[in-house]
DNA sequence: GTTGACAGTGCATACGTAGTTATTTAGAGT
DNA sequence: ACTCTAAATAACTACGTATGCACTGTCAAC
């Protein structure tokens, strides 16, 4: 009992056709005609079948994006994304996977629909998926993935620099030594935040010895810090590798009896709204993620982009908080 | 250059309908064959095409969902949607609105898709909107959306219970006075919280005046806080609209030198994770989301439902944080 | 040996739209 | 009045799949 362009056509007194001109090229329809065709389609409540029109044209006006389904920061980067999609009338579809086990799974629904481009996020998706991805037709990106480099158009934030940034503000503030308490140490951005930090340390003269997280959570955090604790030297600086982990590691030193920053210097890394709350006011490298996600939908939109394989890494900034603050702030 | 059925029937040497057989309906074609056409859809890399059998079957394994773009509370709610449905081989697709003046324009383009399901979300979606999804062929159900009652399936948590367990126990703590800091004054929910924690603390002869945030989220919170510390008498317990606002007013409170729970106790509503973050430990009422969601895509899916306007109030569980533990806790 | 039941498969068609080609209409020039 | 051109619209078909219907062949029952 729906209503079609053709009961459309019949009530305007005119051609099925040009009752789907007048809704995708208006253009190509006289005034007067065009008045009449909306009329009658108000009145019937028609609207236009997405899927039908899909199937005809080649185009979903939809792009997927799959992400690991239990991240503060992919949750930030899919709320501008599709923000962003909603404003040009496109559409975000959502594949999100439990764990890296289960990439797969969320690939082969993926390839179902036909996406006009997907965004591939996490740097926990393996390589062979990645390449799996590049099929005629679909634009992938990938978002903040080092592992992709040269594999596929690659869209990030300069962890490297952001890290040496970090690190350099932390030196400054007089620190003898360190530890960075990464992420999850196969992720590629957890690695190169770690080098960054560790070898603008060393620049220094301050060892930078790595500390694995084994998650990217929060939880993973506060136990880390235990371990930090537990330690024979405790350092005077502890570099998250990410914010949702120095958020965690933050409370869990913070338990176990040491002011942050009194005796303990923090830094994060993404910048998500969490970390400018006033309860912890962390020190971060802020991921400029309108830019990032602009330059993600440039490259899939962008008919001029063909063969050469894009990279965009676009700076972070520094956000200095008080869990670097080690004066009388 | 896409690998069709029929594509894959040329190089099985079968029809184009085994083949779509083969793919919906195996148990109709005879194992021999099955294979074969297996065989030769891996060989050719084929994929059944989603756009085309949704136009066929009148099915699109799709639900929406409309909701705020920025919103913790509902990004979670997101989340368990999303992978309950990936679980079923189902897809979300996202319908995000930047304010309540914008759900207008996300609501046509929902209409352009012919989903199966469509999740309402956000407290501030007018009725007016809410019944104009009411389409045949589309199940809608309100999510967490009190003012849907009567108009559309509805699935919620039981707020007024919820809002008055945490007045009680706040109660329970020996305190004076109180106030209740809701989230915007027009939205349902909130209402019926502010209702049902005045109405049990009115029980107690504890007087709570109801503040407006003016907002859903943290910052609403930490500057409610300020008006807070500005007023003439400080209650000794502030009870937040939802969990978002109770942890911007902790900040808050505390930023104005107050002591939390010293000198101020303060509640939440939402059971989000940040509200189990050490730093804060909020006492909330945790919706239990996965119940929720579980209704939500049940009514959705279910084809015994029809005529009657299912309603699903599903009680929540009181989480007792140290916001208010008053003693030597 | 004939019939019936039934599993397995092919044929044809429809889902609702967009674009291509063909046809009509209107307007201008001589 | 007649042709010529451009604009507007109609007729038709294809996008890729699912399914009702018809057909074939196998096997059991009489």
């Amino acid at each position: 009992m729906r209503v079609t362009s053709h009961d459309v056509a019949a009530e305007a007194g005119v051609s099925q056709a040009t009752v789907a001109r007048v809704f995708s090229s208006p253009d190509k329809v006289a005034r007067a005609t065009q008045e009449r065709v909306r009329e009658a389609a108000a009145r019937l409540g028609y609207v236009p079948n997405a899927i039908a029109r899909s199937l005809k044209s080649q185009r979903t006006d939809i792009v997927g994006a799959v992400v690991p389904a239990k991240s503060e920061y992919w949750q930030d980067v899919l709320t501008a994304l599709s923000r962003r999609l909603a404003e040009q009338g496109k559409q975000l579809l959502l594949f999100p996977f439990a764990d890296a086990d289960h990439v797969e799974e969320a690939l082969d629904s993926v390839e179902q629909y036909r996406l006009d481009g997907l965004v591939l996020a996490s740097s926990t998706i393996r390589p062979e998926h990645l390449v799996r991805m590049r099929r005629p037709g679909l634009r992938v990106v990938a978002f903040n993935q080092p592992a992709a480099s040269g594999l596929l158009p690659l869209v990030m934030v300069d962890n490297d620099a952001g890290a040496r940034d970090l690190a350099e503000h932390v030196a400054a503030q007089g620190i003898g030594t360190a530890a960075f308490v990464g992420t999850v140490a196969s992720a590629s951005t957890d690695q190169i935040r770690y080098r960054g930090a560790a070898s603008a340390l060393a620049d220094r003269g301050i060892a930078c010895p790595y500390v694995e997280a084994g998650g990217f959570s929060y939880d993973a955090g506060y136990k880390a810090a235990a371990r930090i604790l537990d330690g024979a030297d405790r350092p005077d600086a502890v570099m998250g590798g990410s914010d949702e982990v120095a958020l965690g590691l933050i409370d869990g030193l913070r338990t176990g009896g040491l002011d942050v920053p009194g005796d303990v210097l923090v830094t994060g890394f993404d910048g998500l709204p969490q970390a400018s709350w006033a309860g912890y006011d962390l020190t971060t490298l802020v991921q400029p993620i309108g830019v990032l996600v602009d330059a993600t939908l440039a490259i899939i939109f962008d008919d001029a982009w063909d063969a050469a394989q894009p990279e965009r890494i676009v700076p972070g900034t520094l956000r200095e908080g008080k869990t670097t603050r080690r004066g009388n702030g």
